[in-house]
DNA sequence: AGTTAGCACTCCGGATGAACGAGTGCTAAC
DNA sequence: GTTAGCACTCGTTCATCCGGAGTGCTAACT
């Protein structure tokens, strides 16, 4: 089913004045704002097919229209113009971003909190997921008489640490030997393989020097499982209090939603594509069935790697967070694969 | 000005009914609760005195009455009967905190969590502050080829890291180089002392080794200056969103000083004595007109080091809040000293 | 056939006012 | 000093009543 360049031309006017708004557009303002030489009248059929069409809905009877989710979708699939950024504009992030590029952990927190202060939305990101990474080393570092910190590198080039305590007292010795041990066996090996049943098996294998190790192996496979899972960074939340669709009681089914961070995780982990806009129900979460979601994969080295989104109300300038969120997405994934060349 | 028995009794009824029901108490209620063998009439006449004294307030001519700032202070500081936690409690409280009490950030974020989830209101904590801290010792770690970390220890048994990059490739020569330099160097230095200033005195004095070391020592000077600092930890902002005071406007502006982590702190930071109940403008934040803060101060090998808080309504059940709070301070400021005395 | 002017109709939102009820303050009696 | 009784106040709720915005339909126009 085709739509007319005028029927085009009126939707596309009825999601932008909507969307500036925030209140339901009439026929009168559509005629306004576009410079056909077309009456209200006109319009107004128009826009009563649109409506038949699911792509516009009515609040009530004798109130304007108001673009339905299907409408959305069209807006964003055809109608819409991109908003590029200026090189100022892309200047001016990646100068907020570049302090904290190298570690892919503070990096992703920088990007929620550039994101959610320029969108003015909620933003999401997760840390590069270690999925398919090896570990690259193992270090060893005495914190205090009875204390260590191990720090993992895996080849995705995120770094991860972790303190342990032991019954004894630590020497240089033992850490030498810790490192020389761990090293041997893990270098190489799948960070996602060093689960605590490896760890266990790996502890057999030991023998008396098992007893020595433990919590040290311990803080290993907690570290390694650190690694494989994203983490998941929040910001901006509090922007979503200023929507007026927001204002009174819906938020709090979104902020319960948003602060558990498995589900947000998973919700941006499933998503394919470079791309995608999920426009209510589309998230197929209650929760945001009234809210629409942005997200963007970014991939490091050339492999699919992790996700930033926003989340804010269907009603939302997505022109506009598309495109930062594109840019965003390519500056990560360049800086991180920078990173990680780097060896 | 002393307050009769009964006009306390009756004072107290009043808070704790209001708190419990949030709707203003009428002389009936009171009454009903209390068991006095008094008419209704005759509190009414209580209740009209307590009024006059600026105990109460009446939110308009024929409503009941509710507790006004001073009425609240006077409950806390006289009236509130403690409401001390079972040893089943402690032993839940406990456990839930001691998997992260080998790192200071991680138990106070912990114990932040905790709280809030025990209360129901925002939770605050800060990170012990390294105000008067000395430098324990300074490890570096390579984490790739031209990447390092830096690990810096202190006496307040805090240790905190950074990643650094150079523009050569890192040799364990090099680390070991800077690891004496810097060891001969910082260890025993007021933590405070290692200002950017005092690294550019530093870097003067080596030389031409300076340039070879410049990255990693503004990366000392970075995880110097956030040992100095205390962090601040929020959970928990969400359960304010469930309360009828804060349910339509005024959640925003507490939410806005919420999310200024400079603020919060120096609302933690200045308060002194074990114990404090900020109720409405006593915290001298406009934004916290309508809201309760409840401080309490740890100390770490009996020092003063940081502090923990829940932030509510006014209307808040401060008897609860007071005693959780109070072992949760306690619990955190053993835990610590522990951390630190194993050195 | 597509477009337009005109007009009746619908429905929301705000204003108005009456009925209700909770709770008070006062007074007179105990 | 305490209590019962009662008039009074004031917020809340509900029904009613406009005014305005915007529609849908119809009939006329190009």
């Amino acid at each position: 089913m085709e739509l007319s360049a005028r029927k085009q031309k009126i939707l596309a006017a009825v999601v932008d004045l909507y969307v500036a708004t925030g209140e339901p557009v009439g026929s009168r303002a559509i005629c306004d704002a576009l410079d056909f030489n077309v009456s209200s009248a006109t319009v107004r059929n128009e826009m009563s097919s649109l409506c038949e069409m699911g792509l516009l809905e009515q609040p009530h009877t004798s109130a304007g229209r108001v673009p339905s989710q299907k409408g959305y979708r069209v807006y964003i699939d055809s109608l819409m113009q991109k908003h590029p950024m200026t090189g100022e504009e892309k200047r001016y992030i990646d100068s907020l971003l570049l302090p904290s590029a190298y570690d892919p952990d503070k990096l992703l927190d920088g990007v929620a909190r550039v994101l959610a202060g320029l969108t003015r939305y909620a933003a999401v990101s997760t840390t590069p997921s270690g999925e398919s990474a090896v570990i690259r080393a193992v270090q060893f570092v005495q914190t205090s008489r009875r204390t260590a910190m191990v720090v993992l590198m895996t080849s995705a080039g995120t770094m991860k640490s972790r303190v342990f305590h032991c019954d004894f007292d630590i020497t240089p010795e033992i850490l030498r030997f810790f490192f020389r041990v761990l090293n041997e066996k893990l270098v190489g090996r799948p960070v996602k393989s060093v689960t605590p049943a490896y760890i266990q098996s790996l502890a057999a294998s030991l023998g008396e020097m098992a007893m020595l190790m433990s919590s040290a192996l311990m803080a290993v496979a907690d570290v390694a499982q650190d690694s494989v899972r994203s983490g998941v960074c929040l910001d901006g939340e509090i922007n979503l209090l200023f929507y007026p669709e927001f204002a009174q009681g819906g938020i709090r089914r979104i902020f319960d939603f948003l602060s558990r961070p498995a589900e947000l995780c998973r919700l941006l982990q499933q998503q394919e594509g470079e791309m995608q806009v999920l426009i209510g129900d589309e998230t197929h979460r209650p929760e945001l069935a009234d809210s629409s979601v942005v997200v963007s994969r970014y991939a490091v080295g050339g492999q699919d790697a992790g996700a930033i989104a926003i989340i804010g109300p269907m009603r939302m300038n997505y022109a506009r967070i598309i495109s930062s969120i594109e840019y965003l997405s390519d500056s990560v994934g360049r800086m991180l694969t920078e990173l990680m060349d780097s060896e």
